[in-house]
DNA sequence: ATAATAATTTAGGCTTGTCTAAAAATTTTT
DNA sequence: AAAAATTTTTAGACAAGCCTAAATTATTAT
């Protein structure tokens, strides 16, 4: 039978992929090493569980890792762990611009596309789409060697008024975000002039794409990235 | 963060899902129950672990299973095989239509591909590519409420002199027999006249598309469908 | 500086899916 | 029809990745 399912076996499981990209995501929004906790909570696992792997990670060599004293990326978990989070970004492009997902429905797809494991796959898929440089949530995509696209965008949050700026990216990835920003007009790339801040609350008063007027809360505000 | 990776078991593991389409496609060439030993050799696993996952399918009510008497799948085992097929085939569809991969290159991509859970993604997919009804190799892709499509093609190997047919699928579906039709120009869709048949070794000579004569030994003549 | 609290690791178990070796059932041969 | 050969199942183990409970280390508060 020409069907035999004989594939060599990976270097890296699926979970290593994805503690991997986890401990890359949390150290790039804090300074320092990453907690066992925080890798637990992200994971949705128990920190003994956790504690488990990162001994695992660091007897391959991929993470700096001693006792007590919280978990770093070595050159090659981080050369992986940008290589999964490529590959996410790419698929979410993929299901977003051809197959018509919205941005709030792309995570939990890709979640599982990244874990593919063929290089060939990954690069035809990144010229089929154009070389895409961004996710559709506003996020760079890291270039096949392996290094992440800088990007500094400011939040909303903290425009001054007067100030007209783009919207590029969000900070909170979950779909009721992204889908209140879907109801109240709030696309990647529309234009906001931020209008008025309420001393108070520190809400935003805003223009959209110099039509409606809108009131944006401080925690909506917070995690738009603009520019 | 957003990025918790809390998902919903999912109701069939991978290897589950495995197994069930390799029993349906034992069963489609072969009359009567499928061995344990045949799942042995097409899952390259020992007979022992076969036997394990036999009784938690028919735990599972996936299989009909009594002890040394084989296997055939239930009605809910065959749906569920042929979801995992159809998946397999439109993502093979997809790898060769838009990415431009070979035949020979996207069954082992599409291995781990048809395992992505999510119906809406095969949907939108299957539309994406136009519902496409067969696969690069021409098996025909199954319906989405679980149906295969019945094909009535002959081999080659089996067609009279004088007659003109067109390739429409391969029974051999290994890349090296792939590799060796590409290498001919044996390709879907072409035309053959059968010239003569070989008495002595059933080998046939053939002129392809009115233009170039060859020689396809019965071998190969035997894993050509044509109609 | 020490006691209380919090974070982390270790110890021991569980499940899935695999293995080898041995036992049991079936099939083939004589 | 019994013996031999083959196939299949059972028994017992193992690795990965998770768990809970207990022990250990680090941090915070007094």
């Amino acid at each position: 039978m020409d069907r035999l399912q004989i594939r060599p076996k990976p270097m890296h499981s699926f979970t290593e992929e994805n503690y991997l990209k986890t401990i890359y995501y949390l150290s790039a929004r804090q300074e320092g090493e990453v907690t066992t906790n925080s890798l637990a909570e992200m994971t949705a696992t128990k920190a003994a569980s956790v504690s488990d792997m990162l001994r695992k990670l660091a007897e391959k060599q991929l993470i700096h890792y001693k006792k007590y004293q919280g978990v770093r990326l070595t050159e090659e978990g981080e050369r992986l762990a940008l290589k999964v989070i490529r590959r996410h970004r790419i698929w979410e492009v993929f299901l977003s611009e051809k197959l018509g997902f919205g941005w709030d429905e792309v995570h939990e797809m890709a979640e599982e596309l990244e874990h593919i494991r063929s290089e060939e796959l990954v690069q035809k898929l990144d010229a089929f789409l154009g070389y895409p440089q961004f996710d559709p949530h506003g996020d760079p995509i890291p270039s096949p060697a392996g290094h992440m696209p800088a990007v500094e965008y400011s939040k909303l949050s903290e425009v001054t008024i007067g100030e007209e700026v783009q919207v590029m990216g969000v900070l909170e990835h979950s779909p009721e975000f992204l889908q209140h920003l879907d109801k109240t007009g709030l696309n990647l790339g529309c234009r906001v002039l931020v209008q008025d801040v309420n001393v108070f609350d520190k809400s935003v008063s805003v223009q959209i794409n110099h039509e409606k007027t809108l009131f944006v809360s401080n925690e909506v505000a917070r995690n738009l990235l603009v520019n």
